[in-house]
RNA sequence: AGGCGCGUAGCUCAGUUGGUUAGAGCGCUUCCUUGACAUGGAAGAGGUCGGUGGUUCGAAUCCACUCGUGCCUACCA
């Protein structure tokens, strides 16, 4: 094996390896397991995950990798376990931002879309798709995801295309699709419909202008206050509040709407908040959501019914600029303002206003705004004809699911954010007004009338239609996540009833972030319960968000973000600074953006590999909802990786061509005798075999990363590599012992990273290629081995407490030698006093491993009653270790060392001894609390004597 | 306004159904190139677990209130 760990040498070539070898694929096995003892193969376990689709022409950024390497973590982690697992991996069409991408590139041509026209600017997307759809699949294989690449799927495939369309045509005929029209949120930018969630309110500052509707009887006027005068235009009424008495003789008068020449009413209705503002509210249902609610409530009054359009009077086109009337039989928009965008017109209308004396005052007025979350835009209400799902009915068995335990969230808590969202959830806008998405299966005759159908064959037979009767398709797409919401079931084949489907669906869990519960968890689960009468999942991980080291969200607009990639492959700081700086948008962030970027990371990025990256994401993935990516803590798990390293080398170094306990026909040796550190050591791994199990079962990824490392590092390499020096560096060690301890070294160690291979599967892999034949393993990849489980035959609870006492004895001299400044290399000689039977026998056992890792040049046993020379003092349980100061230790120093030692004992002597002084705690606290509590005085009082007895000889002196 | 969450060592976070001497990583201090590893080894400092009150023999853990903070949803024109 290389003598550094390289990350870069071992990784690629092991993903080939692996990919190449199938062991990706549903329905590997793993090594072993195929055959049972009458030759069949047990019935297995399907595990099951779908990758949420990340977006086609996109990159992966760090909260995939994060998504990833959880998911990934779990899939090798149920292979191992000889699950039969499928991951199944795949892309979504992602319909505006997409499309948005290469309307750009279109626009440095100098054309816009129409220039291409429908079919060719969809061509030109497949070609980018074509060209750019590999930068995520190569970003997974970088990160080692074990996805089963031969079932890859996209959105916009032919396979899941037919599920769009079944599932559209199905609903439609069950009446659950219909066609509306309906205030939508508009985006005037991207002339489309957008939903809800994609609509992000933020507060900005704007006014308020409080203007004057002149009452018809020329007795004065009524103020009403807006954020948008521009909408005076479509006002259909001004409300006040029913029991408003102030304004009450104004009910049933006429207002003269200015600059329009109409007449509105004065109506009541609940809406109006008496206290806010004036009291009295303008109503222009065509632009107002909390408006239009209104007007469906009067509507049928005559006072608007007789309005032109019944008063729900729409003033804008679809840019967002006022209308021309040409489709009006009465004029409503006035001749001025026609053509002029929504904020030039909003200029216009006050300068107007006020010439007319009807602008009572402007003030400062802070207000929420809605944008697009693609193009930033200010979103309009816009009355727009729609497709709708009605999702009520959809929505009542999904929230049964959930209630009943059918599907599980981890944590449990975000349910609450589900049924929070399912009990006021409303019908879904599914169609988008762009070109790249599902075409919607709808075609109008020219009188309008609505056919749905798989396409335009099955409309005309179905309705007994001609070939030359005219239809038209609907223009619109549908919405992406509409397809997204298919995901469980479309990729195994549906609607065609595959194997597949029977042996996956439900799969078994779905891991995503808390913030598209709504996008996509609902509806996913939604249309998993109509179409296949079960759950597309058992459980929905939700984990939390990736932020930068200080804290904040990544985003290209913040120039924070980190591309997993750079992690791996390090990244100098220019190129770093260059690469996120040239993602923005706007210029005057550049700046910024650099001098963070050269304050946080002043050299760059080292490579760390993929591996390092994927345990540090691991060891975040706690239950929280932020996850801080900070460097340093990266740089910590590449240590630790780099241990692992150097630990196989030295087991390597110990065991290549020695004997490990195999005999030549493979069999063991069955002549071989462990030490007690070999014991211990199996034992614990037992313990750690059988916590990760636990963590595994409660989706604990942190707590299995922070016993990995800790079982590593610590019990394996800190104390068990050290206590197996001083039986291998010793010629006279019998030669069982050796073999005991070389079998142990390399069989432990296999264990190890088999243990660890599904967090970090590319040092486990190369390191195991090396171990496993020594430890009579055979096999050609780690990654099909199955996954190590803890046997409690091999728990001996003797061998725990006796290394814990050779531990307790090393501990006590080191601490000695290192606060008395005893240089560690110097060999000390030294005394044990008040020792029993037992200790004795274990110092005799465990000389070789006390005397080389205390460095101990000699001991000596005293009698209770030998005068000791003047010493240092530690404590082995009642034993005293007695260093002799010999010019060696400085007096005081000691003294002052026994006092702190004797304080902080006494806290908790006194601690301890006023909880047993209390009779309550005695009598009701369990019998094996108050136990234990007691033995722990005695054992701290008799320390505290003995410490202070030889403090006492030592002021003596 | 409603909902959810968080507040534990300088920083980032664990702490399973209330019962240890409250832990880890990074950072910090001292010493050490000992034959796997200086991406290392040994030892150590550092916390009245946001505050108050309560339940309990016993609270970081359960309850109430409170302060601070974050997110989501709905928002007053």
């Amino acid at each position: 094996m290389e003598k550094t760990y390289n990350p870069q040498a071992i990784e690629d070539k092991w993903y080939q390896t692996w990919e190449k070898n199938g062991y990706f694929n549903a329905e590997q096995t793993v090594e072993g397991e195929e055959s049972k003892e009458d030759g069949s193969r047990a019935e297995r376990e399907n595990f099951c995950i779908m990758i949420p689709p990340p977006n086609v022409t996109g990159r992966l950024h760090m909260g995939h990798a994060f998504q990833d390497t959880i998911m990934d973590a779990m899939i090798r982690y149920h292979r191992m376990k000889g699950e039969n697992t499928l991951w199944q991996v795949g892309t979504d069409h992602a319909g505006i931002a997409t499309q948005m991408v290469v309307e750009r590139l279109i626009n440095a041509e100098g054309k816009t879309r129409h220039d291409y026209g429908r079919e060719k600017f969809t061509e030109k997307i497949w070609q980018w798709k074509e060209q750019s759809g590999n930068t995520i699949t190569k970003q997974l294989r970088r990160m080692g995801a074990s996805l089963d690449w031969s079932r890859e799927r996209f959105t916009m495939d032919e396979g899941l295309s037919t599920a769009v369309t079944e599932v559209f045509v199905r609903l439609y005929e069950e009446g659950l699709i219909y066609r509306g029209k309906r205030l939508v949120n508009w985006d005037p930018v991207l002339h489309t419909a957008v939903s809800d969630l994609e609509v992000l309110s933020t507060e900005e500052s704007g006014h308020m202008w409080h203007m004057r509707y002149p009452r018809s009887n020329g007795a004065g006027y009524v103020v009403v206050a807006t954020t948008r005068p521009e909408t005076l235009l479509g006002d259909c009424a001004v409300a006040i509040n029913p029991s408003d008495e102030r304004y009450s003789y104004l009910l049933g008068e006429l207002l003269e709407l200015p600059l329009t020449g109409r007449k509105i009413p004065v109506i009541a209705d609940e809406h109006v908040d008496a206290d806010f503002g004036s009291g009295c509210v303008k109503i222009t249902p065509a632009h107002d959501f909390n408006d239009y609610l209104v007007w469906t409530r009067h509507k049928n009054k005559s006072e608007i019914r007789d309005l032109p359009r019944g008063g729900l009077i729409n003033i804008f086109d679809h840019n967002a600029a006022i209308r021309d009337n040409e489709d009006d039989v009465n004029n409503i928009i006035p001749d001025a303002y026609i053509g002029m965008d929504r904020y030039a017109a909003r200029k216009q209308i006050v300068a107007d206003l006020e010439a007319a004396g009807l602008l009572e005052k402007v003030v400062d007025h802070k207000l929420v705004v809605p944008r697009g979350d693609r193009s930033n835009a200010v979103i309009e209400p816009y009355l727009t004809d729609q497709w709708y799902v009605k999702v009520g009915p959809l929505a009542k068995p999904a929230i049964e699911a959930v209630e009943n335990g059918d599907i599980k969230f981890v944590p449990d808590n975000w349910k609450n954010t589900y049924f929070e969202w399912m009990n006021n959830i409303e019908d879904w806008c599914i169609s988008r007004q762009i070109w790249w998405g599902h075409r919607i299966p709808a075609w109008y005759d020219e009188l309008g009338n609505i056919y749905v159908g798989y396409d335009v064959d099955d409309v005309r037979k179905k309705n007994k239609l001609p070939d030359d009767f005219v239809l038209r398709q609907d223009e619109d797409v549908l919405d992406t996540w509409f397809s997204s919401a298919l995901w469980p079931f479309s990729t195994l084949g549906w609607p065609e009833k595959t194997p597949e489907l029977e042996k996956y669906y439900p799969t078994n869990v779905l891991v995503t972030g808390f913030d598209i519960i709504f996008f996509w968890v609902a509806r996913m689960i939604m249309f998993g319960l109509k179409f296949m009468d079960d759950v597309p999942f058992r459980e929905v991980y939700v984990h939390g968000l990736v932020r930068d080291s200080e804290g904040q969200k990544m985003s290209k607009s913040k120039g924070n973000v980190l591309d997993p990639i750079d992690i791996i492959d390090g990244i100098d700081l220019e190129a770093l600074v260059d690469k996120r700086t040239s993602a923005v948008m706007q210029p005057h962030m550049v700046e910024r953006i650099e001098k963070l970027t050269r304050k946080n990371f002043p050299d760059g990025i080292p490579a760390f590999g993929t591996d390092a990256m994927r345990f540090t994401f691991a060891s975040l993935a706690t239950t929280g909802r932020d996850v801080v990516f900070a460097p340093s803590r990266i740089e910590g798990y590449r240590n630790f990786c780099n241990k692992l390293w150097n630990a196989t080398r030295y087991v390597l170094m110990q065991t290549e061509g020695k004997d490990t306990g195999l005999l030549t026909n493979g069999n063991d040796n069955t002549d071989v005798a462990l030490s007690l550190a070999d014991r211990w050591i199996i034992s614990r791994l037992q313990h750690v075999e059988e916590r990760i199990e636990q963590h595994n079962k409660n989706s604990r990824l942190d707590l299995i990363a922070q016993d990995l490392y800790a079982f590593v590092w610590e019990d394996y390499c800190d104390w068990y590599l050290e206590l197996s020096k001083p039986i291998l560096f010793n010629d006279a060690t019998p030669e069982n012992q050796q073999r005991g301890t070389r079998r142990t070294l390399v069989r432990v160690l296999e264990t190890i990273l088999r243990l660890n291979h599904p967090i970090i599967p590319f040092i486990t892999e190369e390191c195991w290629q090396y171990v496993a034949p020594l430890a009579g393993k055979t096999g050609d990849s780690i990654m099909i081995q199955p996954y190590p489980e803890s046997d409690a035959s091999k728990i001996d609870a003797k061998a725990e407490k006796e290394l814990e006492w050779v531990k307790t004895f090393i501990s006590g001299v080191r601490r000695i030698r290192s606060e008395m400044d005893i240089p560690p290399g110097k060999p000390l000689s030294l005394l044990l006093q008040n020792a029993s039977d037992k200790d004795k026998l274990l110092y005799h056992e465990n000389q070789a491993f006390i005397e080389t890792l205390a460095k101990l040049a000699q001991s000596e046993w005293l009698d209770d009653d030998d005068e000791a020379p003047e010493s240092a003092t530690a404590l082995v349980g009642e034993m005293k270790i007695l260093i002799p100061l010999a010019g060696l230790i400085d007096k005081d120093a000691e003294l002052a060392r026994l006092e702190k030692e004797i304080n902080k004992l006494q806290i908790n002597v006194d601690k301890t001894t006023s909880k047993l002084l209390n009779k309550n705690f005695v009598d009701k606290a369990p019998a094996a609390v108050v136990d234990k509590e007691r033995s722990r005085l005695a054992e701290m009082t008799k320390a505290v004597e003995q410490l202070e007895e030889q403090a006492a000889k030592i002021k003596k002196l």
